[in-house]
DNA sequence: GTTGTATGACTTGTGTACAATCAACCCCAT
DNA sequence: ATGGGGTTGATTGTACACAAGTCATACAAC
């Protein structure tokens, strides 16, 4: 279970959530960096003792860590019984998507109005780096950036709260993807994307949107939220109950 | 400073989030309510030990209250330099607002859609017990109550991102409020709430969302937001950089 | 063979002690 | 008198230890 968490290299990782660097922030940023890469799928227990082994830190900096992610939907606490990574059933998508459409069309608003020169350049970058990622066929930072980028948006919308939920969406919307993606294909489109910045560029308000609204209906095109995927078997039905089933690998436990 | 807190008292606070009952929760609701009933003004240090001693409680507890105080917007926590309540600029205070208007339209619509028989009575006794603190001259319970009145309309809306993000953007309403508010008239006139309903009721989401986006004129219009307000004096302008000045009252210290 | 129950191991919840950090204060020099 | 530097006091950050709860296994009864 938790050889899919790279034990805290120290390297001051780029364009991260990496702030002041106290431990916490580090525990914090790459177990959501995880899950954005989808190293760790939805239902994985999250051991607080096995985590503070792997990270060196003592239980309270993971429990502080979970605590937070669990307020920003990716990961679920139950009292008593410990963490998981969230498992958002079809109609908790539904929900999270709706939001989505409802904050991606306000910051693109916002952007259109806002964006610095500056701003439209990191974003470009991004874009770039997503491509290379795809290309170079790691797909988990391909993901991730694709992620950031919608984050990076949100910032260029200098609206604080926005940008604070908008983080929430867009990390369980990763999981989503984790959860119920059908194919193979490519997610974000880099390509829209770029047309994205484009739009904003030219402060052409009402295109960017038209095309964000087009970029969210391609990415929950891909998703099968239809009923059909729970008819699938038991097992699948009661997955957000069940969470974790398989015993925690008891002999190699840790590295 | 903290005679502003009653010490825990045991009855089950009526509509409140008192859920599952653990320490953890009771702390946190009873610092929400104080500020949403702005018993507890912004920039007061929120001191560990002192709340501990307060409700009877280790720092840990206070701590996990502290933190998602902290998450949600009302309480700023300075590294190493404790907690205190967040006192929103000028700037912060818009785009609360902006963010607020876009998340009430939406769930005004989603309410529309989906509210029962069942919500809409209970919103309506809400306005009534709002009524009822304003003419008993309560204004901070029915300041709460306008708050949470907004909050059961989000749950009315079957959309748990949007909750979540409604309970945020509505605490630190509260905290603006609290500071920037000029005269002393009442604040959400419980009246619009009414003709809310009425137009929810009637499935009319063309005239409620039009009665709600007035609503939010209303109460911004009450406000000085405009520039000429940080031109007041001093202390006011650089509040959210001195947060606290005053001597912590030397010899009797705590008690 | 299945269901119900009890015991044991393990995980999480909470309190407390110690270390690190910051702010205020005082003293001294300019 | 004013500004700088070190010291003191208090508050927060972290780790650890114990208490409490949960889950799993084994055993007994039906």
């Amino acid at each position: 279970m938790n050889d899919q968490l790279q034990p805290l290299k120290k390297q001051p990782r780029a364009g991260k959530t990496s702030r002041s660097g106290t431990q916490d922030d580090v525990v914090y940023a790459h177990i959501f960096d995880a899950i954005l890469e989808q190293r760790l799928a939805p239902g994985t227990k999250l051991s607080e003792e096995a985590l503070g082994e792997i990270f060196g830190v003592s239980r309270t900096i993971i429990r502080r860590a979970l605590s937070r992610l669990a307020h920003e939907g990716v990961v679920l606490l139950r009292p008593n019984r410990g963490a998981v990574v969230a498992s958002p059933s079809v109609e908790e998508a539904r929900q999270i998507f709706y939001a989505r459409r409802l904050v991606e069309r306000a910051i693109t608003e916002l952007a259109v109005e806002h964006a610095t020169a500056e701003q439209l350049a990191e974003l470009r970058q991004m874009v770039k780096d997503e491509q290379d990622s795809f290309s170079r066929g790691d797909r988990g930072a391909g993901i991730r950036l694709s992620g950031e980028f919608h984050l990076k948006l949100a910032e260029a919308a200098r609206n604080a709260p926005l940008v604070s939920f908008q983080r929430s969406l867009v990390s369980q919307t990763s999981l989503i993807i984790a959860q119920y993606e059908s194919g193979s294909r490519s997610h974000c489109s880099y390509d829209e994307h770029n047309q994205l910045i484009d739009a904003i560029e030219a402060r052409d308000a009402a295109k960017a949107v038209e095309l964000m609204m087009h970029h969210m209906d391609h990415i929950d095109s891909k998703l099968n939220l239809d009923e059909d995927s729970a008819s699938d078997d038991l097992h699948a039905v009661f997955s957000h109950l069940l969470q974790t089933r398989k015993k925690p690998g008891r002999n190699g436990a840790n590295r």
